[in-house]
DNA sequence: ATCTTGACCTAAT
DNA sequence: CATTAGGCCAAGA
């Protein structure tokens, strides 16, 4: 059932406050380096999913691709500036210094042992 | 059943 | 530098 789906909510779940990911690096993280679209169709499902914070992925650029998705036309933004991210123009502005990257922070993905 | 589109990324030109 | 092409695979038309 779209194992890779919920793999890639796990591992959105696990972005700490105040973080942010990319599609590419989730991808990467889950053995699937060029599957970066599919994160971002998963993330358009996570509707389902509601403890998935779809805020805290952006494209690698720290721009915000998906604030259309949400309701409204502000909440991504104010999602992430409520976790202490400062936006502007639907980019965050220090991305580099909030960016978590579950390579380097997580474990070595392993299928669920 | 096929064709198109899509919250993307990397590498090659 | 900018631009293009390819890859991923799931839904909607």
């Amino acid at each position: 059932m779209s194992q890779f789906f919920n793999q890639v909510y796990g591992v959105v779940k696990k972005i700490p406050f105040g973080k942010v990911t990319s599609y590419g690096a989730i991808a990467r993280y889950l053995g699937h380096p060029q599957a970066a679209r599919m994160v971002g169709y998963a993330m358009n499902a996570s509707h389902d999913q509601l403890d998935v914070p779809a805020h805290r992925v952006v494209n690698r650029n720290g721009l915000l691709s998906g604030k259309h998705h949400f309701p409204g036309t502000r909440l991504m933004q104010q999602l992430l500036e409520s976790e202490g991210i400062p936006v502007k123009n639907d980019q965050i502005i220090d991305f580099k210094a909030c960016f978590w990257d579950p390579n380097t922070a997580l474990p070595p993905f392993e299928i669920e042992i």
